[in-house]
DNA sequence: AACCTGTAGGGAAAAGCCCGGG
DNA sequence: ACCCGGGCTTTTCCCTACAGGT
């Protein structure tokens, strides 16, 4: 693989002398080292350097120029996007790659990298497992306090954040943001095949799949695919046997939490959707939609046969079985 | 024909958590 | 070094469709 030569300016942060300043010896040194890996990694992946000296550079000279525009606060570089302004060019950079997604420091894996350089530190915690704050409840331990702090709201149930239309309380500013639109109808992300539009993008994503046949996740002991990692989950549970959900009346387990709701009803007798012709009660909306046939007459399955019609599907299967049915439509 | 049991799939909403900006 | 808010991903739950058995 061929690969575009690179310069120390391609690669460094440009530090205010007094950003440099402030810097203790211990984040110098950080400093130091990180560029010499940026170094050393894009050169291990045939980069090649239209400059040297890059230990040089590392120690860090700054220019007098830079100095005196960071006393006077003049802002030179505009970002066209956004119209944030910089002092430096190399802040304007640095924003830049907020909306380019440009990564630029890379970590010794080259899996992750990073728009911010001082966010190096915080993903190196990832690597080295360093995750002081640990729940007292689940164990499970986080890099900031205030991650811990949020995460506790899932054991205490504290939700802060209250809906003023409905009183439904939320844990995070922004979940109740995204619920809100349950209130006013906005749906800000409309599929472009068929129109159809969402309130949360990852639906629209999981909608889009519709479309394009996509599915990721495959069964591995037979194949069949799913859209979702949940459906594949659930479907999972037919090789497994699993049956987390078992009835404290009758002992009978199931595999999927939504039969296991409507089998509850079995007992309890709670028939909540009624056909409102003849007033009989069913306990699931499925039920009441084919009974309703009974009443309509639609017959919707149709031997390929004969043409002759069916309301219900085993009708169809047996008529098809029968030997005398082979005259095609 | 009608009902019951069970699985699969689409979608809405919420929960969990990561990341960028400050 | 840390907090906050936005947003992405994952999970949960509901509804519908349908297959197969009684």
């Amino acid at each position: 693989m061929t690969k575009n030569a690179v310069t120390y300016d391609d690669v460094h942060i440009d530090f205010t002398w007094e950003e440099w300043n402030l810097l203790d010896q211990s984040k110098k040194t950080l400093y130091k080292d990180v560029m010499l890996e940026t170094y050393r990694n894009l050169t291990t992946i045939g980069y090649n350097w239209e400059d040297h000296n890059i230990e040089e550079h590392c120690q860090h000279s700054r220019k007098h120029e830079r100095h005196e525009r960071s006393q006077t606060g003049e802002k030179t570089s505009e970002y066209t996007q956004c119209t944030t302004t910089f002092a430096y060019n190399s802040h304007l950079q640095k924003h830049e790659r907020t909306h380019t997604r440009e990564k630029l420091y890379e970590c010794n894996e080259f899996v992750k990298a990073f728009g911010h350089h001082s966010h190096i530190q915080m993903h190196r915690k990832t690597h080295t497992g360093e995750k002081p704050y640990e729940c007292n409840q689940c164990g499970k331990a986080f890099v900031y306090h205030s991650h811990l702090q949020m995460h506790k709201r899932t054991h205490t149930g504290e939700k802060p954040y209250e809906c003023n239309q409905c009183g439904k309380a939320f844990a995070s500013h922004s979940h109740l943001q995204m619920h809100k639109r349950t209130h006013t109808g906005e749906k800000p992300y409309e599929c472009n095949q068929c129109g159809k539009a969402f309130a949360q993008k990852g639906n629209l994503q999981m909608h889009k799949r519709t479309h394009t046949g996509e599915k990721p996740y495959e069964c591995i002991q037979c194949g069949k695919a799913f859209a979702s990692k949940g459906h594949l989950q659930t479907h999972k549970k037919t090789h497994t046997g699993e049956k987390p959900y078992e009835c404290n009346q009758c002992g009978k387990a199931f595999a999927s939490h939504n039969y296991f709701q409507m089998h509850k009803r079995t007992h309890s007798g709670e028939k909540p959707y009624e056909c409102n012709q003849s007033g009989k009660a069913f306990p699931s909306p499925s039920y009441l939609q084919i009974h309703k046939r009974t009443h309509t007459g639609e017959k919707p399955y149709e031997c390929s046969h004969c043409g002759k019609a069916f309301s219900w599907m085993c009708s169809l299967r047996k008529h098809e079985k029968k030997s005398y049915c082979r005259e095609p439509l």
